[in-house]
DNA sequence: TAGATTGTTAATCGATTAACAATC
DNA sequence: TAGATTGTTAATCGATTAACAATC
């Protein structure tokens, strides 16, 4: 059963508001591990492939692989398994990386340099086509072939490119302030690579990427395998 | 209930196996999140904090936000709310960010060169001892004051410092290799930054640290928020 | 046909959310 | 005391896992 808000208002109108929340969230992050193994056997000449068998090369359990591909609306044959030309197509469009996302990149530090120059994104329908930061000795440069500008060029620039989406590799403490700004230059989604809780209208969409998450999974999993009793395979 | 697996050998022994995966991830996840506002809170000279204050800061639900801090095992008092430097000092003890852990970092690229870099690191515990590259002109030389070896160097290296975690940021057509290398050398966890699906002896975890997962993420997001109605706040 | 692999339906498991009594 | 905040217990929700009929 789907659920669904309706919002009545005094006039008269109503509103049909999607769940707010992403669901299937689980799923549709192993996507992408699904489309980088596919594109691979394209590559090598398979046609075809069975759950059994992605199951078996990404670590996964084979009804899990069924059940996630199924949200791509895609049906294999019985005894046969899945085409891969068309899996690959159908993950691609669930995803939207049939076309380029456009990207602006905020911060060209340590880490924003290593996002400008990272080979997966372009493959995986991101595209970074500007790029900003407070240091004005790398205003004016380009790194990796995307051109960089001061950091008080945001509004400015992207009322001429209009790019929805927007990478922060900022410092903490000008995270929100910067925030703002890209808000204000039209930007309806941030990929939060701070450590910051940003503060942002409804309307605006929020991922947070956190490093400091993964280590603390990482020190756990390592403690709970240490208290382990040593086995023998 | 919590369960255990007791698996019986045939000459007579037994062996109690932890659980294989780690139960409450999402909420360990968050821990980070609460250590990050509660040291700010402490800077700031507050001494007490209540679950609702927290919930707000951090955009979380207040009983969530209850329910995490219970696995640290700090009792909150009624009416006042938790201790925050009791608080701050029971997330690191949980996560084991008291004492340092000590890693290798694979592969000094943009990547590797941002994290070696990354400031949050060493307030989490995370102390990268040594950097390894194939590229034999960074080899000899510091990055942030790690010292870069050639990669061939890994298990003569390793075979002194005796590190168990490694950083993998290497490109993902050595990962495989570079793996069995480390594993080799003594090395139990492995942070993965590579697209690849590691193939590691049962012994050794594995953190996967996905970067285009929360890129299709946030595209769905945003299509999500595409296909709602504009609302008026 | 026989058997492997599929999609579907139900059961289990864990996380989130809600309700409420306890307490400073 | 009154009220805010807590911990606990139960209900809901969603994801994973299991069971099984369908099919090439």
């Amino acid at each position: 059963v789907k659920k669904f808000s309706i919002a009545l208002f005094m006039d008269g109108t109503a509103m049909l508001a999607m769940p707010a929340k992403l669901s299937k969230q689980p799923s549709i992050r192993r996507l992408p591990a699904y489309l980088g193994l596919l594109r691979q056997l394209h590559d090598r000449g398979c046609d075809t492939v069975s759950g059994v068998y992605l199951a078996e090369r990404l670590g996964l359990d084979k009804v899990q692989v069924r059940k996630d591909l199924t949200i791509t609306g895609v049906m294999g044959k019985p005894r046969v398994g899945f085409s891969v030309p068309v899996l690959i197509h159908a993950i691609e469009c669930f995803l939207g990386w049939d076309q380029a996302l456009e990207a602006l990149l905020v911060g060209a530090g340590n880490l924003g340099t290593a996002l400008l120059g990272y080979t997966e994104f372009p493959r995986h329908g991101l595209r970074i086509v500007a790029a900003f930061d407070s240091d004005p000795t790398r205003a004016g440069r380009e790194i990796y072939g995307t051109p960089v500008f001061a950091m008080g060029r945001i509004a400015e620039v992207n009322a001429r490119l209009r790019v929805p989406v927007a990478i922060l590799t900022v410092p903490a403490d000008v995270a929100q302030r910067v925030t703002d700004q890209l808000v204000g230059a039209g930007v309806t989604a941030l990929w939060n690579f701070t450590p910051v809780t940003l503060d942002v209208p409804a309307h605006v969409v929020v991922q947070n990427e956190s490093l400091v998450a993964g280590l603390a999974v990482l020190t756990k999993k390592l403690c709970l395998d240490e208290c382990r009793l040593p086995h023998n395979d």
